[in-house]
DNA sequence: GTCTATATACCGATAGAC
DNA sequence: GTCTATCGGTATATAGAC
């Protein structure tokens, strides 16, 4: 059955990078196919790491799919950070929460698929390490947002439906993109495609500081793109 | 899928209302548990019919899926096209979009989750027919954007963001609630509770008209709420 | 049309040799 | 640490009586 023979690898891929490897297969495999869809012997052959050994550094699925979770939404959070401790004014650090999320999600497509799911599903397997994580994003965004408020340049909005534009624009344009082909080639239709990342932050970033409004009815000191 | 005549019967458990009962169970079951992670034995008994009677009925658990989904499209459909055809500018009818379809999701809160499991696996268990809808969903709203731009009420924006930003926030909001519930019991902390329906239509219609910007900053003829 | 009983397959997890 | 072999449970689906 197993074709590969025991002891030292080739390819210079040896036994420390093997739980990566495991982790690189399983992320591609538990945002494929959902955590319930997912099967632990795909991700083995995946990794070319005998299952057994998936068990021995993982324990089970469950901590296979948290380990996978955990090391995502650290960057993320990384990124967050990171925009929202330029020294901006409030437009300018909304406009880099938004680039630096874009990165983010360019970066590991596999995670806003990942988290789709996690909210269809209630959130039922995600530990309490990341459901801090996600609050505290939204914390942050709150408060982005108050900031901005007292100095006058955002208007008061609701926290929230700010906060899930933001996520709900990002996430779907990434994970969303197989199905818009889908969608384009059931329709024999183009203008599907997403615009490359740095665009679409832009794009967002817009239609949230001034909305779809024209400018023909927009203030004058509006800066317009 | 099973042509079946209507026969004789009395409210919930007659014959044709069966097949009702077993649609009725199954949007739970998939919304809960995704396609995968859904039971035909749960299905059964959630109808309270016999699980032989579901294959009878829908052929298998994949045709099961298929007439749960057709039937959600089916709802949303109509409710855009309603708010669609009302004699109102483009801002009115982009409203009545947001109104009409916030209803819709709060009519059919599992519909939200299902869509959301369904662009994360890229649509691979949608049938034409509900591809087909999806694709209509954007054309229409890009023909009201362009519509509005021409009468001078929009500026010139991405149909494909402005679209996401609606489905997002709408299915975000709908489908997150339990993921928000789980967040703030995580973070000790209340203000993630969701706004009622009508409320959460008219923030969204107004961040997506004038975006976050301050209305000190707005002009004067743009009505403020 | 309705139900019982079961075929068939598969999956997560582990025991135990090396 | 690595691997083979397999257990035990459960899932979809069907056969066949009534």
């Amino acid at each position: 059955m197993a074709v590969r023979r025991a002891g030292r690898r080739q390819g210079g891929d040896g036994a420390a990078g093997r739980r990566e490897a495991i982790l690189r297969a399983a992320l591609r495999e538990f945002a494929t196919r959902g955590f319930e869809g997912a099967r632990v012997d795909r991700v083995a052959r995946m990794a070319r790491v005998n299952k057994a050994m998936l068990y021995y550094y993982f324990g089970n699925k469950a901590g296979l799919y948290e380990a996978v979770l955990l090391q995502n939404f650290e960057k993320v959070h990384n990124a967050l950070d990171g925009a929202l401790a330029l020294p901006l004014g409030a437009e300018g650090r909304l406009r880099a929460v938004l680039e630096a999320l874009f990165r983010v999600l360019e970066e590991v497509p596999e995670h806003p698929v990942l988290l789709l799911r996690e909210v269809a599903s209630g959130g039922v397997h995600l530990p309490p390490a990341v459901l801090r994580r996600m609050g505290e994003a939204f914390l942050k965004v709150r408060a982005l947002l108050e900031d901005g408020r007292r100095r006058g340049d955002f208007r008061e909005v609701s926290p929230l439906v700010v906060h899930l534009q933001i996520i709900g624009a990002a996430v779907f344009l990434r994970a969303g993109a197989a199905l818009r082909k889908r969608i384009a080639g059931s329709l024999g239709q183009e203008g599907l495609a997403a615009p490359p990342g740095e665009d679409f932050a832009r794009q967002v970033g817009d239609l949230l500081l001034w909305g779809v409004g024209s400018p023909r009815q927009a203030v004058a000191t509006r800066r317009r793109p």
